[in-house]
DNA sequence: CGCTCTCCATACAGTGGTGTATGTTTTCTA
DNA sequence: TAGAAAACATACACCACTGTATGGAGAGCG
């Protein structure tokens, strides 16, 4: 708990929880009675803050949308000079939490969410679909690179490997390879 | 409905409708009351088949183990004269359901389901670094351009398209010149 | 001090689902 | 064709969770 346990909550507060517990837990745990226990409060909190249980997930899902186009555009704002691509694809292919997992998971039984889901994987593609322009693959090819490597980024993080094993990590230079070679 | 509606259920029936149901509505919708009312049964039908719902979900995850890896071996036997590799890749990326989704976010929730789904992924992986190896790739580019090409369609599985719009396929052709391009 | 507004607790009714017990129908088989 | 076994129906107790109504504690302020 990295929140200060005396003061009372606050709107945001919730909300913030509700996204952890969605990124670590998965969609159906976002429940009031079991989100009010583990913030160690009663649903009398809950329903004084938000309406009913879908308004609060509708929040957490813009939450978690603002969130990932504002971490677009902080990724986008590495400056241009340094290797933007290379870049991305290492922390991508680092990070190693089930966000991903998670959100698709709800994206898959809530038609919102989906929707969201799709906006935001639109934003990311065009993203990479720019980056490999500036690399000077040919126009005819960006758009099935770009999906090359985004899906190849998704996969990652749905897949389920046997054993975390820290040497079991790709080697990222040369998916960069891959992506950005002549056929 | 495909099978004989006068007909009394069997085990099987059961557990057919439930894969469906699984592939097609995700986890949430494996449950006795709601599978038994589609069935048009009572859920005296389902307790009397299983003893409870852990065993039920046990036994459609042991359903779907079994179909994905004899899957694996049907398409291992296609001839090995054939583009092997060409071949499994158009079937992996044209085909439009939500299965591996709806797999991925019920092992997400559920240990056990995840554990599966790692040994189908093992699976899967080494048969496509096979494939690999018989186009001549460098032993030590095979992982990474087999994990490449995996992520690649467990991503395109997960994705979520803003339209559906058939023009919008991936070149598979080239998808496939890009996994076995010079680096 | 007293008043108000914010935040939370408690108690209640209602819903959707599980599992069990027991009775009823259908099907198979001798 | 009687009887057993298989398959299903019905009714019940139970649980987790939702939403609501209402009451109470706590800060801020005149």
């Amino acid at each position: 708990m990295v929140c200060d346990m005396t003061k009372q909550l606050t709107k945001t507060d919730w909300l913030e929880f509700g996204l952890r517990t969605l990124l670590v837990e998965g969609p159906t745990a976002l429940k009031a009675d079991t989100l009010a226990k583990k913030l160690k409060v009663s649903r009398g909190s809950f329903y004084w803050h938000f309406r009913n249980l879908a308004d609060f997930k509708t929040a957490v899902l813009a939450l978690w949308r603002d969130r990932s186009t504002t971490q677009i555009i902080a990724d986008l704002s590495i400056d241009d000079n340094a290797p933007a691509l290379a870049t991305l694809i290492t922390r991508a292919f680092e990070s190693r939490d089930k966000t991903e997992g998670a959100i698709r998971a709800w994206a898959q039984q809530d038609g919102t969410v989906a929707q969201t889901v799709a906006e935001v994987d639109g934003l990311r593609l065009s993203y990479i679909a720019r980056l490999l322009q500036a690399e000077g693959i040919p126009k005819t090819q960006i758009a099935t690179r770009a999906r090359l490597l985004y899906w190849a980024y998704l996969g990652q993080q749905v897949y389920h490997e046997t054993q975390q094993s820290a040497e079991d990590m790709p080697d990222v230079g040369h998916i960069l390879d891959v992506i950005l070679a002549d056929t």
